[in-house]
DNA sequence: AAACGCATGTAAGCAGTTACATGATTAG
DNA sequence: CTAATCATGTAACTGCTTACATGCGTTT
């Protein structure tokens, strides 16, 4: 029950839209803890009737109407109980890692496309993450400061991308796949 | 829906019950993805009724009847299938991760011990890892063959640990955490 | 003309958690 | 006497996904 937590805590930061918290989810906690648009919205609307949020109508011409929420007291109560609280230890949980478990049933060709393809995500990911880092780092201290709690999250993502990466390589050289081309799996 | 594959792929290795598959489950699949007992038990069953699986009962004195489950052809052709398919990319998904991106509400202190209960868990789970994989490497060659695949899953929980440990001595480093004694918190 | 960005949702369904339930045997 | 191990489940609920739904304005 994370989301209605990191949605608070996005209204923290903020206040906002739907539309708006979607937006900042995809680049912030969106890297760790993913979310739809539709599951947004359905939890403004629990927050909404748990007076935790407010809400207020921006009317626009030619657009449906804006609604900006934001924490109300109770809402910031909430986050802070919930801060409180000791935080679940969770464990990976990955289906690619159930793949690979099975692995002897598969092609090894196949298996080499998986891990390549994976390899290329996680990579692509890693660059924006030290992307975002590098900005942060470039801002004035004033406005650095008020990053400095989610960016030791996006060091994380970091870490997280590069350990995905040192095992494809490992992977790919213990199961003898570096000679597999992915293009043999036909 | 990983959950009925990593069934299947125990199932694969070898034949058992519910109970059986909850202890393998907790000794290898389990460090990647959790499954509780009441799970087992019901994606037992719902595989039993799609024909994915079929039952024996091994009737015991004094204990209730062991339901040994083992793969059917079609069972077979179901984990092919879906090992075939590409795994979906996933990201962290991990509720500390919301508590440090609103870190800055929390009293240093509480951060700091949260931090510390984290790192102690994920050294142990490290340590059970490194546990395994030196044994898996310790058995005769004949032996260590079947173990390959789950071995590189393994260390992949190798690598995600430590991942977590440089991150949490990072974090307490960079948000200047480690003077802070965590039992300050009070 | 098509695609994308803005802006909001509903409905159905599934996977997984939490709480509850039973009961014998064996080890400390 | 208590706790753990063996062995199986049901019921209620919640969080999340997937599919469906609408509609204007701007860019390509």
């Amino acid at each position: 029950m994370s989301l209605r937590h990191a949605i608070l805590a996005l209204l923290d930061v903020e206040p906002g839209s739907g539309y708006d918290l979607n937006t900042r989810f995809k680049r912030s906690v969106g890297f760790f803890w993913h979310a739809s648009h539709q599951q947004v919205y359905k939890e403004l609307h629990a927050l909404l009737e748990a007076g935790l949020v407010e809400c207020e109508e921006e009317l626009q011409s030619g657009k449906p109407a804006r609604k900006v929420y934001e924490l109300t007291a109770e809402g910031e109560r909430a986050l802070d109980a919930w801060l409180a609280e000791e935080a679940a230890y969770l464990k990976i949980r990955d289906p690619l890692l159930v793949k690979v478990f099975a692995g002897k049933r598969l092609p090894p060709a196949a298996l080499a496309a998986e891990l390549a393809r994976h390899r290329a995500q996680h990579e692509k990911t890693l660059a924006t993450y030290r992307e975002l880092d590098a900005m942060i780092a470039g801002l004035p201290p004033r406005r650095r400061a008020r990053y400095v709690y989610p960016q030791q999250t996006l060091r994380m993502g970091i870490h997280y991308e590069q350990a995905w990466l040192a095992w494809c390589a490992e992977c790919v050289r213990d199961l003898g796949l570096a000679t597999i081309v992915a293009g043999d799996e036909a």
